[in-house]
DNA sequence: CCAGCCGTTATTTCGAATCT
DNA sequence: AGATTCGAAATAACGGCTGG
């Protein structure tokens, strides 16, 4: 294990600039035996704070919440600000660790002290864009509301019944539109409830910032079979408008029933149009969820065209607003 | 150079398993 | 029963390579 502690020492040098002294640590004889044996105790000095890095032997990965048990009980012998130095991280459990407020130091990876205000990763992606979105499903379930016109306060569980989610994926959603502010929330004993003061269009232009296209990916195809779907984009945009047809009809798909589609045959796709093809949208969530005979539902197909920069397309989308009956 | 392709790695999403 | 945690699977981003 001294190679592990070497590969820490110098990973601080090189990213802190500053030279710890890793000690080893007396009391860790206190501790229960399986925890002296899975781990190695080494207490460092950073920037004039004593800190105890706990060194995992174990080659495996161990999930943040053991992790997080195990610090737990070293702490409460300890008496020391503790440093979980995972022997591998995969990127997930990393965000966990963070996410649990777990400290701990990834060799060459990452570093994350939050007692010391240090939040480092080696490997930067794109300046996180900070534009917050909702996950598909939480737009969904706003969707759903906006259309439905939910007057009642709404649970995780009757949500996930009507969008065909699970209750742990409309939990996230009611967490984003806490975090965005949005909707009262409240526990009734253990049932979490969520109600909407304002509905329509208020509700809109307040979640319109977190809103983007249900889109996925297009596809241009031909085929020689009827198909039979709801219309999307400028197609769908000319039945509600007086927006001219477009070219090609265009088409909207959840992603599993596309894959059914084609499984099913005589599909070829294009890698560009050409004359007599269909443009088809997968989409992030089922457009049957909310569309309305036989095009998707004007609220998602405003998402889907609200960069579009051709003039007509943009007034048209005006209109289409218009008709919207809030 | 550089646009497009491609394998690799990171991140997101979501339901199943587990916990309380 | 409801919440939390975990890991599989889908998706997106990265970065090296290639053929113009």
């Amino acid at each position: 294990m001294k190679k592990m502690i070497d590969k820490v020492e110098k990973y601080i040098r090189e990213t802190i600039g500053v030279t710890v002294a890793p000690k080893p640590w007396e009391k860790s004889t206190s501790l229960p035996q399986y925890l002296r044996e899975r781990y190695r105790f080494f207490l460092i000095n950073i920037l004039g704070k004593d800190l105890l890095l706990m060194l995992d032997t174990r080659a495996e990965e161990q999930t943040p919440a053991v992790a997080g048990k195990h610090m737990d009980m070293v702490r409460s012998r300890g008496g020391v600000e503790l440093v979980y130095v995972p022997n591998t991280v995969t990127s997930y459990n990393r965000r966990r660790l963070i996410g649990q407020a777990l400290p701990f130091i990834a060799p060459g990876n990452q570093m994350y002290l939050p007692m010391l205000g240090i939040d480092l990763r080696e490997h930067f992606r794109q300046l996180r864009q900070k534009k917050i979105v909702f996950s598909p499903s939480t737009q969904a379930l706003v969707l759903d509301l906006l259309l439905g016109k939910q007057k009642d306060t709404v649970t995780p569980a009757e949500s996930a019944h009507r969008l065909g989610y699970s209750p742990m994926t409309m939990t996230r959603a009611f967490d984003e539109l806490e975090a965005a502010d949005i909707g009262e929330h409240s526990f009734k004993g253990k049932e979490r409830h969520i109600y909407f003061p304002e509905l329509g269009r208020q509700l809109w232009e307040r979640a319109l910032p977190y809103l983007n296209t249900p889109v996925r990916k297009s596809v241009n195809v031909v085929t020689s079979r009827e198909i039979t779907a709801n219309l999307a984009g400028e197609s769908a945009l000319a039945q509600y408008t007086m927006l001219a047809e477009p070219t090609f009809k265009i088409f909207a798909f959840s992603t599993e029933e596309w894959k059914r589609i084609v499984q099913s045959g005589d599909i070829e796709e294009l890698k560009f149009p050409e004359p007599g093809c269909l443009k088809i949208q997968l989409w992030k969530y089922s457009p049957d969820l909310f569309a309305y005979e036989g095009k998707v539902d004007r609220l998602s197909l405003y998402l889907s065209l609200k960069d579009e920069t051709d003039e007509r397309v943009a007034s048209a989308l005006d209109d289409l607003l218009e008709g919207m009956e809030w």
